[in-house]
DNA sequence: CATGAATGAGTGTTCATTCAT
DNA sequence: TATGAATGAACACTCATTCAT
């Protein structure tokens, strides 16, 4: 699909080495030396493909949030209704984060404090792919499902926020072990808190409607 | 009160001085000339009263975090309920950084994300705060305000994370211009994810019974 | 004897330990603050007796030496010849450096290689006592008891460099143990290097005169 | 013979530079700015040869012993006997140190007081090149050229001691002019003190026999 | 393309020294 | 006297970045 010139696969090759090495010591105290030797480079040659250790820093999310946005809206559009959307993108933030820990490390320990970071490209598509929630949300209040003063921004924070708490938690802490288990507890607060029915999930009436004499009746 | 020793109040000038500096430039660029000139001393001051630019860091918590503990427990004791203590802790959050913009910003942006910041006595004491969330939490689980199936960690990492992330945007992009508005609805998403009855509220069952024939029974 | 004034006390309080910790870590890496720690004072007071860090160092020599060369001179008045004077003042420099190591650490490892401490006032003391060996030696020769050709200059470098190499040795390697055993043996290769009189010690003659009867004479 | 690549030979322009600085103005007073300026380079490439400005100071003796060490054996190849042999040596330091006061400065003056030069390869290429003494002066014990007792430790602490002594006094002092005058004297001094048989060149009797009077005869 | 080699620019940190009290 | 408090002046060392080859 994505033709992958030398040059393309170069820079993956550096991004990679630099993704790995600013997971472990954080930016300031990596070295550009010591990506280079992680990606098994000279350190001039990493300012061939890059012109900064920050452009660097930067360039890192762009490939993968790139392939996670893709790969979220695929998955979406298998999913109706607009809980289970949002189900399904909290579990999709949730297993990412979980199979890329380097780069949830990056975004979450380096990118997100960063205030160059937001003139960033980068950010931009990460702005983008969580502005589905809000998509989402809306079109929960728009069909009925969710309360309609919900108020999307703020959902959307409750729910990125406490990913994000919960991915420096497991980042820094190791806990828990299995970020996919939140999913489905946080899925059910944050929906509980917006839904407009509020029965369906864990109620359930069974009429039962017995003949009666006459005779009973008052 | 607090006896404020002439060392102490050294201290506090230079912990002023360091969270003005550090909450404008971020750590790394901030230099601790920058800080020793901000507070009216030499480098070499500094460096009487703090071991190190990152013990210096590290120090900018505890007299802060110590005092906003101690408010958040005095004002919690005027309140009755779990619900109300909830939103008592979360408007005390919201309130605190937004009195506090530098000391969000160094907390937030810098510290939060450094793994040394974990071994630290600041950042137990914050650990001991959030832990009060968890507390009312089981409070409200076990005077049935809330579902006995809650998770409190669950909860409180919705809680903190959402107003971590709030404070984040808020610093960065300054948007909402009033954390505090942030409070009632937080509050409302949470509480209404986690109450027992829910019924009362909002929902009305009409049942109607109509005759039916007895022919048209299968 | 010497009329110890209070300021006199301090100076030497000051000096002893200042003695210590040179010798124990080197002038360059001691700390006016550890000198001051050492003597139960403040910085500040040591500047009050001494003017700067190296006067202070250039006054450890002063007293010591002093009274080193009074001792000496007193024993040697007791000696009569060259040759025993000699063994009384390599016998005497060894005992004082062997009794007093910080000392010896000091002058041997700190002051002997310092360019300005030649200008000083105890280098000239230390200087005048060095005197005596070359007027010993230029004794010994007068009493005809060295070679006519003895150069007093080299065989008191002989002296003193080979006491200095054995106390540098001793210092650092903890070789030998006790230096005192090195006296002797010096002695010996230094005076059986310029003896005039070679025969004494090991070599006697015995001259028999027998009467001959005039008959055998040929 | 000796390949000089390309890093060899900045190493050495590095620390002839270093060898030059620190001589002038002692370690503790030279900066590495200085050695880079007078190497025509600039700090940080100090810094890419040498790991520390103390690593630099160790490294400078290694070529230089080396190549004195060679000297001065293919020196004693050509001499025979342990009296000759010693001559030999200590006309080899004496001429070594006159032709390099830089580095007889470095050695005498930095590096001899120095505990962690003990630790230093450099160190144990001097204390292998010292040997040479102690071994030709069993030599000359086991060919009867000095007496059997002799202690070769004690002869050697006597040679080097007083060298060591010299070079000193003609580094601050500038006395003697020429070291090399002080070879025959001293090694006259200590072979005179070691030598086994003592008559043959400075003793002669002369035994004179005058006719006396019986009656004189007691 | 890749890099060995060089460095400019910068900074945390130390410490001898001062001086008001 | 003694010192608590403050600092000026330095310096070793680091590292992102450049460029000739």
């Amino acid at each position: 699909m994505a033709r992958h010139t030398k040059l393309e696969a170069r820079k993956e090759q550096i991004l990679t080495a630099a993704e790995r090495i600013f997971a472990g010591k954080g930016f300031a105290d990596a070295t550009v030396a010591e990506v280079a030797r992680e990606a098994g480079l000279s350190d001039a040659t990493i300012y061939e493909y890059f012109s900064s250790k920050e452009e660097l820093l930067f360039s890192i999310p762009l490939q993968t949030t790139r392939k996670a946005a893709r790969e979220l809206h695929t998955h979406l559009d298998y999913i109706r209704g607009a809980v289970n959307k949002i189900r399904g993108i909290i579990y999709g933030y949730l297993s990412f984060y979980q199979n890329h820990p380097d780069y949830a490390s990056v975004l979450m320990l380096i990118l997100k404090q960063n205030r160059k970071f937001l003139e960033t490209e980068a950010y931009q598509l990460i702005r983008e792919v969580s502005r589905m929630i809000t998509r989402v949300l809306e079109e929960g209040i728009a069909s009925d499902e969710f309360k309609p003063d919900t108020d999307p921004y703020l959902v959307r924070a409750v729910i990125l926020g406490t990913i994000e708490h919960s991915v420096v938690t497991w980042l820094l802490l190791g806990r828990p072990q299995n970020l996919l288990e939140l999913a489905d507890p946080l899925t059910d607060i944050v929906i509980e808190g917006i839904r407009k029915d509020k029965q369906p999930k864990t109620m359930n009436f069974r009429l039962t409607l017995d003949p009666v004499d006459e005779d009973q009746r008052s």
